[in-house]
DNA sequence: TTATTAATTATCATTTGTGACAATTTATAC
DNA sequence: GTATAAATTGTCACAAATGATAATTAATAA
């Protein structure tokens, strides 16, 4: 016999609203009142479903990797029964799931940049680096047999890294050669499994 | 008849301590406090001889470049007659320059993650970061002469990428194989080129 | 030693970020 | 309609960061 809550609801677009601070601005430049504003509600509200800043970082932190890891397995399963090489450079440069991986991933590094100063961010964006490090070494593994384990883990990392990299980048206004060559890389990493 | 100018002096160790700051805090947590503590000043003085805020991003953004530049110079300067590939793991990952790389690296990338917000940051660190791919493929090239400038110019720009998330991925306690794997793969990328 | 110029110290006001909490409104069940 | 529990709004105090500037001290040249 009361109103319904929100809680759940409203902790997650204040999450997403947090996400996308982060991703524009950086965390420590992420505030109580852009997070507010950008989620269309009041600060009060914001600390009143979120809790203190603190709470705010280590949900974020949860927030973010969940849905990297969703994003992720989402896009491997569509991908599932294309053999080819190309299944990977889809996933990462296919322009469809760009608009919330052009949100995730600056917020995602900005958080693995932050990590050494909240220990449980850092334990929690270790722990989704390393899944999916070995999620993609798998996923190679299946598509490159003669290829050792080793070998897999090796370049899994390698894309991931030049991934971010990449990424990250973008605020620079690079030449556009070298840009492209990103994707070049990954071919040449990937080539060298066979 | 007056007394002599420490502006020179004051500056440079200004920048430093803001360098310091940078790789320990993240750039937009590094506040003048910080700054003025770390130089061991007032902060009214690093206002005195750097100017206000923006002032101080714009410079440090030129010094970090310029210190870059010339730490990379000197390293490929005395590895200038080593013609194994090697050369260019010991610049990167020999435990000998890491007192300046330890503390630039983290300043170097953070800028270039801050660069989109500060249109000045972002000119100084895009030069900053093509003169350095540059360079590598032009030392690439050397000592790989049958590789195509392109080749040099993809493993290059995949090298630095790799190394620089190698040192931002630091705060995170990734398991030492991992870890060791960036080396093993800047040489799988290095064979790449014969 | 004195004038000059710069370093250095000390303070102030303003803005912004954060935490806390009271007051009010609103949606449900009875 | 009324009680209930939650959402929502509003406001206050406190701390931190920045900008600005006056007052003081110190080192040189003449």
């Amino acid at each position: 016999m009361a109103r319904p809550s929100l809680q759940a609801e409203r902790q997650q677009s204040i999450m997403a609203a947090f996400t996308r601070c982060i991703s524009k601005l950086g965390l420590e430049a992420a505030s109580l009142d852009e997070i507010a504003k950008e989620a269309g509600m009041q600060r009060s509200l914001v600390r009143h479903f979120a809790g203190n800043r603190e709470d705010l970082v280590n949900q974020v932190a949860d927030y973010i990797a969940s849905e990297f890891e969703h994003i992720w397995q989402a896009q491997g399963y569509s991908h599932r029964d294309d053999p080819s090489d190309d299944w990977l450079l889809n996933v990462l440069f296919s322009p469809a799931p760009e608009t919330q991986y052009q949100i995730m991933l600056p917020a995602f590094y900005a958080l693995l940049s932050a990590a050494h100063r909240y220990p449980s961010v850092r334990v929690r964006m270790t722990q989704c680096f390393e899944l999916y490090v070995a999620d993609l070494s798998l996923k190679l593994q299946a598509r490159h047999k003669q290829a050792t384990t080793d070998d897999c883990q090796q370049v899994a990392l390698g894309i991931i890294n030049i991934y971010f990299a990449w990424d990250s980048l973008r605020g620079l206004e690079l030449n556009s050669t070298l840009i492209g060559n990103n994707e070049k890389l990954i071919k040449r990493l990937l080539s060298s499994l066979n």
